[in-house]
DNA sequence: CGAGTGACAGATATTGAAATATGTCACTCG
DNA sequence: CGAGTGACATATTTCAATATCTGTCACTCG
């Protein structure tokens, strides 16, 4: 982390190098003093682009998610073979990427993980915003005929709901487990098997 | 709690009074110290019976999971009026017992998340249980042609997977939610609907 | 005997004083 | 000006001492 640069000093910036803390310290380590001083500047500084350091906390983790986002936006606005299928991509999508963040690199997961269980806000609208994609993939199945749902939104709802196991960070231990697959299969089958027509 | 009676001392009843410690004092502070003085005996003699503290927790933990398995079988071996209405009636149950415990006294409830959080051995002994009743209801189903199902035991473990969110003592904080219940029936009618012949 | 004891050593938890962090703001200086 | 500072008050964390608990065992006594 070079000591400084004379570039100015923007909310961008500050993020970046949260981030670099957060994954060199760890969640309960890394304070705002160590942000200001990674940039070379008085965390008074710091202060003036976030009101505090849950704020700013907040901000890193959005962004995280956000980022998290578009490979799974990709798959839902992409045409494929039919929505059955497309489901299935994206539910396997969601579950390797996070199976891949949680075991490549533990330490950081876990530090995400806790920023995740102190923004629960975000988390709610991050939620929101993959339980729709979902919804949109339904909402396809149900026009070509290939899926069945009365209440779309619902059916979105309850899709996520029953594969929370392969995405809630909460079981990323279980992720490790070498049958981890197959029971994402099984869950996948019985879900897609259910809302088919 | 009487100072003492002069019956003999058992594991039962040593038990029970662990049990009636923890319940008042919760799972940090319940001692070992606790438990004798509640007994009117020395800390030594409770180690005549368990070898140590965690091994009296876990003996708690298994007496409670296993209380709260009774009702469940009881679901399981009657006769029922379809292997799909078993199945969602075993699930509502299980769900029902959970919601009530957690919300009728949550601490006692948290008490014993901690207990199981302690002891996951117990625990997966008493998973496998419950996924081996949902299996033999399955296998009933597909028996009298309902359910649909061509590796029961992966069938069992997925529907209880999918119902996670129902039932794995993490999630207790949303059973409070007044949504819950509807987002229980979907996931429900979705794992039921995926199963059926 | 043998169920129960209680003093003991080592492990763990509690406490409160010292150290560090957060958040504010009057000020500096380009 | 106004972006950046750093000294300050308050909140939080750390650390070491003290207290309590766990687990053992030679012993008691019905």
């Amino acid at each position: 982390m070079p000591p400084a640069a004379a570039e100015p000093l923007t909310p961008e910036r500050i993020l970046e190098t949260t981030e670099e803390v957060l994954r060199r310290f760890g969640p309960t380590k890394a304070t705002v003093v160590d942000v200001a001083r990674a940039l070379g500047v008085s965390h008074g500084s710091v202060y003036r682009h976030f009101p505090s350091k849950a704020a700013l906390r907040e901000a890193v983790t959005d962004r995280w998610l956000a980022r998290s986002v578009v490979m799974l936006e990709q798959i839902t606005s992409a045409p494929a073979e039919s929505a059955p299928s497309k489901l299935e991509a994206w539910l396997e999508a969601l579950f390797e990427a996070k199976r891949h963040k949680a075991g490549d690199d533990p330490e950081l997961f876990a530090t995400y993980t806790v920023l995740l269980t102190e923004n629960s806000g975000v988390v709610d609208a991050h939620l929101t915003e993959l339980i729709d994609q979902l919804g949109r993939i339904i909402s396809e199945g149900v026009a070509a005929g290939s899926l069945a749902a009365d209440d779309v939104p619902a059916a979105a709802r309850a899709v996520f709901d029953a594969t929370g196991r392969f995405h809630d960070p909460q079981y990323a231990a279980d992720w490790l487990s070498p049958t981890i697959i197959t029971e994402f299969e099984a869950v996948t089958a019985l879900v897609v098997r259910g809302l088919r027509a």
